[in-house]
Parts: structure tokens; sequence; C-alpha cells
DNA sequence: TGCCGGTCTTACCGGTGTCAAGATAGGATT
DNA sequence: AATCCTATCTTGACACCGGTAAGACCGGCA
């Protein structure tokens, strides 16, 4: 079975097409949008024929799951190292955030892929949920963390965790392919930007917490 | 020049293809999903033949760009009136969110078409621009009231406008399209969720200032 | 050598966005 | 009233897309 054959291909044909199928989608979606990514421009951009693809993917849903799942192991990978950062539990929590703020505008051909579900087949989803799983962990780590060191408070970390991932997310959104992408086209400034809401409102949750106010 | 006619239609052969167009676009994306949205099909839903449309919008994206400004319009209609609620300008600044929430729950065709900015005309944004100006206007006028209503603040109330849009947003989006949808299938529920979380978030910060912890 | 399974190609189908040409209706002009 | 005019709508065509079927090709194996 010369399945994966070797890693420099010119064996066969191409000799590992799956892999190059979904680094040419993504390549796409960055340089020219979503709405360009067809799988016949990917194919011939790649060298092989219109139908070449369908030997590696059911269909062109089977191609976005395995990128939305691909994206999702990416993202827990730029995320897990903000859990080993010094400092406080608040300060990891920010950095998460800013984290994920960053892998959207560095990856934004994953990242506009993955928030698509359209484009996924509904019965390959639970490969997208493996991989969003380990994210959502991570997140829901850091926030239970924050809980752990502020001691009782009145807040449901669940609740909190959703919270926390819509802030990064939200702003993740409208800068990158939202009605602020015209505004926050440098990637320090959107760093700065999401860091200073992130830990503004991380800080105000968790270094003040209720009953110590006014 | 038979421009609109009357309301009624049965006039020439449709009477007021344009929002019916819309209508029936917004109708398909909320019944069948974003995917099955075309112009063929909702013409021939709508009555007319698969070129009608081109005498009401110059293109597919023209017609996006309709219903996104239409949609930003709706959306600001159903955010002002939070504004004029008794109680504290963070108890107003939370029902702003929750309405967003609830929003793109209750209008998931308008909500799902105004967030894919690919399928609609560059040229035509500033449609768009108008319109959310409005929705942002508000946004940024509660962020402001709770600044006032706080005193001195470190924050900026731009950047926190910001960041009240995007943890709106952000739970929207996760909850309505994205892979909270399954969890969140009640709309007690979700506007549940989101008022916990907006207003955890919003008291934090806004009604126990810093400088006030321990 | 001949077989065989995985890979890729060619050819085709239905559907979609878009354009060009023509038909039609209803008001305005004479 | 007969005519023109213009917006509206239809028909027909084109290129592109996703998807399928049939066959060609390559490599290993008996």
């Amino acid at each position: 079975m010369p399945k994966s054959s070797s890693t420099t291909s010119g064996h066969y044909h191409h000799g590992d097409l799956r892999h190059a199928l979904i680094a040419e989608a993504v390549r796409t979606v960055e340089t020219e949008g979503i709405e360009a990514l067809s799988l016949r421009r990917i194919s011939t951009r790649v060298g092989v024929s219109h139908a070449a693809a369908y030997h590696h993917f059911a269909d062109k849903s089977a191609l976005m799951t395995a990128i939305t799942a691909e994206a999702f192991t990416h993202l827990a990978g730029v995320l897990s190292p903000c859990l080993e950062l010094p400092g406080t539990a608040v300060d990891r929590l920010t950095a998460l955030g800013v984290a994920y703020v960053d892998f959207a505008y560095r990856n934004r051909g994953y990242f506009l892929v993955m928030w698509r579900p359209e484009l996924r087949d509904p019965a390959l989803e639970s490969e997208v949920i493996t991989a969003g799983d380990e994210a959502y962990g991570i997140i829901r780590g850091a926030v239970q963390a924050c809980h752990d060191q502020a001691g009782e408070l009145p807040y449901d970390p669940t609740e909190m965790t959703i919270g926390a991932w819509a802030m990064a997310h939200g702003i993740a959104q409208l800068t990158v392919d939202g009605p602020l992408a015209k505004w926050f086209t440098d990637p320090v400034a959107l760093s700065h930007l999401a860091r200073n809401i992130i830990d503004n409102t991380a800080t105000s949750i968790y270094a003040r917490p209720p009953g110590t106010g006014s």
C-alpha cells in the first residue's frame, strides 16, 4: 500500500495530495477570501484535476471539516502555552484572550473557515467537536484558576468561561472579519487593544471581587 | 413612472419585487440555512424568472448588502428602546447586550447574512456602515453613560465600547451560529445566560471601580 | 509475467451567477 | 385614440461550480 509514500512527493503523481489541498485551501482563503475557495481552483493550483480531491475527501464539506478540525487543534496549540506563563491567574486568562485574537489575525484562513459551520458536513461534526473541546478546556481551566485564586465567588464558572470565550471571539470577529477590520490592520495595535479590553475586564471581575466595592 | 405602484401588488407582474426578494431571502436562510440561498431559488419562490432580480439589484452581492443594511437598521431599532429603561446606566448596558443576543436568536436570517462580509459588494459597503454606525452609536452611548455615572475611570470609553460589543456579539455567535448552538435552543435560557454573563461583567467593571478593592 | 488496488483523468450532469436579447404592460405624449 | 417610452419581466445562453461514472495509469505482489 503506497499510502503516504515519502514526504518529498514526486513519487506517483503527487505524493501527499490531502495535505496539499488543505494547505492550498487555507492559502487561497488567506489571499483571496473565502468566496474564492472552490475545489476546482485549489485542485488546479496544486496541479491535479478537479476530481482528484474526491479520492481524499468525500466532498467539499469534508475538506472544510478537516480544515476546521486542524484549525481548532492549531488554536489549542497556540493557547496552551499561556497556561504556563508566570504571574497571576488573571494574567494568564488575559494572555489567553490576547493569544486568541492574535491567532485569528495571523491565521485568517483557518479562522474564517472554522466559523462557517454551513460549509461543513454535520455528520462529521464530531471531529470538530473533539478538537474544539480541547480549546474550550484550556479556557475553562484558566477561568477556573481565577475562581480558585479569588475564593468564593457568586459566578458560575461555566457561564464565565462562555463569557471569556465570547469576549475574545467577539474582538477577533469584529476586527478580523467585521466592521472594525478597516481600523485595526496593525497586529501590534490589535494586540494592545485586545490586551486592554480583556485585562480591564478580567481584573475587574477577579481581582476586585464583589463585597469590596462601594 | 410606475415605480412602487401600490402596496398590494397585483398591478403589473409583481408590484414590489425588491422587498419580496429580500423577505424571501431572509426566510430561506432562516429555514434552510445560508448555504441554500440562491438568486434562482428565491426568484422562483417569489414567482418570477431567474433573471428578474437583476432589474432591482445589480447582482447577488447587492442583495446581500441591502439585507445587511436592513439588518443593522432593524438591530438599532431593537437596541434603542433599552436606553429608555429605568434603573442605572449599568442596567441599561446589560439590557442592551441581552437585546443584542435576543435579536440574533430571533432574527437568525438577518444575523447570519450580516456577518458574512464576503457576500457583499465592497463598493456598496457604505450603506452597511451607515446603518451599522447607528447601532454602534447606541452601544457607545450606553457605555459612555456608565463612565459618566461612575466618575473618573482609567478606561478608554472607545475600547470599552468595542469590548461591550464584542462580548454581546461573541455570545450571540457562539450560541446561534457556533459550537454552543446545540446547548442553547431555548430563547429564555439563552436570555438568562446572556444576562448573567453581561451583568456580572458590567457590574464588576462599572459598579465596583478600581481603587475600592482589596 | 500477469494481476490488482489505489490514484488520477476525462467526460458528463444539474445547479448557480450573470448577461444579452426580446416581449410586455402601463403611463405620457401628441 | 394611436403612439411612443421606459421599467419590468422572460427566454436563452455562457462559464463556473460540486459531484459522479468510466477508464487510464502506476506501483507492488503472486
